[in-house]
DNA sequence: CATCGTTACGCAATCGATTGCGTTGCCAGC
DNA sequence: GCTGGCAACGCAATCGATTGCGTAACGATG
């Protein structure tokens, strides 16, 4: 059964009601064309195709022209609540530019990235806007050398000259740090991203940066990586930091989730937030201020990521010469109920 | 600039290297018509296929077939942490067919839901998954007269037979005042949901039977209804009824985020939760145990829900002619800190 | 009047897959 | 040997929009 409308208006019913060949037609309606008819067909191939309530059919423009107006989203997961925002932020900015996107979900798996993608090209995708990247990521260097327009949302990639939109990890990190020393901290710990991803290691290398350059305490041990961007990582790599030295008093989380990976830890081994040991977090993603103590983090401006990277794909769409400028958005600390004076 | 790939293998590849016909290719290809086809042939055109590194074009099969394989997902707002994991449930099911879904957010506005809607269904999508339907919804009447595939989440529509997944709203609102009962709960209020949806009426008309028939305070300054299924609507609906009253201690909130507001009232006002007044929520979207107090809710398995409500919608564009269905899930009471004893 | 240039429009093909109908070849039965 | 039926395959059209090239008409100029 078919599930479209059964008698959807075509050039050709336009072409009847007005006497001229659906040639004259299409390019009546297309503005790049309109030139090439005359002004009083125009008015009447307008009026007809208004009164017959014509639509371009999507799909016969794309097999024609192999551009179909949509771009894809590969994202690792839309139940983690950092991308909810960004998807919102990067539709809106499509909307505008006559787009739409497909969000694709790769749970973080490189084989089911590579399906979706090919999936997604199959469909005449005219770019794709990625928030999975790796330093190392081959298929993203196959894409960019075949072509494909690219945006990476909050990590870059090594080796290839490709667009990104991301926070400023540097400065957010930082603003962490000097808050925490203001408070009297001086030995701070850094739970970090995994050091495969630009974020995880933009953040660890701020870190020791503003610790340095406070003249807190630099040691290795201070810092320790985690698996992954999830809590439960997080909660790990807070039991194996808290097992190995007893005198830490502040942790800088890589992200939110990580962070809630240490109120975890904090809970199960008795210890009090911010009291004895003080946690930021990263992101500032939705209902930390619910959270008991609510989360001090670095506010990431999340829908305006999502609106820059779209734009920023819809630019390299439009001009594929165009050199690839990447994008940090500022960053703000926001103080809530997890950070106290040592 | 196409976006492509400039050298993806056709049918006409694959003709011309096997010697026949674009059709026989097709037919071969086609596990429906390859009975039409000799199985030397068969066996030719696929290995031929596989060596070429053909894939169909889903946008040729889809002018030609008014097919897509792909339906809607209409839903409010992405960001609302409900939808995250249902959409991943649908999205897993929908894969297991061989379909993809397009997801579009209509911010409840019926406008902007109409232009979503027209402009999936000129991408021929094959039915639609809608989670924003009001108790009366003209838009919904008019598709399903035109015979589009539907399937409804969370809410019913009124006056057409179309399938739903729903929780069991009446269970779970039983059980959350049966709970409050027992720990000596006498005057419980509810917060409800927007009457103009199926789900607000029906966690409202459960609220009512449940108190009844436990034989508990049942006047109806005890019900009072949100303009929204959100914190701020809930806030507001809980000053009404703390300036009207003094003697209610516990609250069955409409959803998570309406309780949510509750908190918001109780930390203005000094009130003690769970000392002063009991809490439950509806839903138990993610993170409610890092509240404080963690929220007790009514959980609802909404991976399930989004599972049931992609596989109800395949087997009705399957057989269009499959008498409308519909699927309550269980849902389970999840006792945290925001209740205790009267 | 003839010629040239420009504008407006139509023809036919294309994109890549599917599908109805017709043709050909082969085999079985009479 | 002839006829009929079936299997395998090809032809041509279709889906709906775009696009290169050609043609016709008109106006301006010599």
């Amino acid at each position: 059964m078919k599930a479209n409308r059964p008698s959807a208006p075509t050039l050709r019913d336009i072409a009847e009601a007005v006497g001229v060949h659906t040639t004259t037609v299409s390019r009546a309606l297309n503005p790049r064309t309109q030139n090439q008819v005359g002004a009083d067909t125009v008015r009447r191939v307008r009026k007809a195709a208004k009164d017959l309530g014509y639509q371009p059919n999507p799909i016969a423009l794309s097999l024609r022209t192999s551009r179909s107006r949509t771009v894809g989203l590969v994202i690792p997961d839309i139940t983690n609540p950092l991308f909810p925002p960004i998807v919102r932020g990067i539709e809106s900015a499509l909307e505008a530019g006559g787009y739409s996107g497909w969000i694709v979900n790769t749970d973080n798996d490189p084989q089911r990235e590579r399906k979706l993608i090919e999936s997604l090209r199959s469909r005449q995708v005219e770019g794709l806007i990625v928030a999975t990247a790796r330093l190392e990521h081959p298929l993203l260097a196959e894409l960019h050398a075949a072509g494909v327009p690219l945006v990476l949302v909050n990590r870059r990639v090594e080796g290839i000259d490709v667009p990104c939109v991301t926070a400023d990890d540097a400065a957010g990190v930082s603003a962490a740090v000097a808050h925490l020393a203001g408070l009297g901290h001086t030995r701070i710990a850094h739970l970090a991203g995994p050091q495969t991803t630009s974020t995880g290691a933009a953040r660890a290398r701020a870190f020791r940066h503003a610790v340095r350059d406070l003249g807190l305490s630099d040691e290795p041990g201070l810092v320790v990586e985690c698996a992954q961007w999830s809590e439960e990582a997080g909660a790990s790599a807070a039991r194996s930091l808290l097992d190995a030295r007893t005198d830490v008093t502040a942790v800088v989380a890589g992200n939110d989730l990580i962070a809630l990976g240490c109120y975890d830890v904090f809970g199960e081994r008795g210890i009090d937030c911010p009291g004895d040991i003080s946690v930021v977090g990263f992101n500032d993603m939705p209902f930390l201020d619910k959270l008991r103590p609510p989360l001090t983090t670095v506010h990431v401006p999340h829908h305006d990521v999502g609106v820059e990277a779209a734009r920023m794909l819809l630019d390299g769409i439009e001009d594929p010469e165009r050199p690839a400028r990447s994008m940090l958005l500022p960053v703000s600390l926001v103080v809530r109920g997890s950070t106290a004076p040592r």
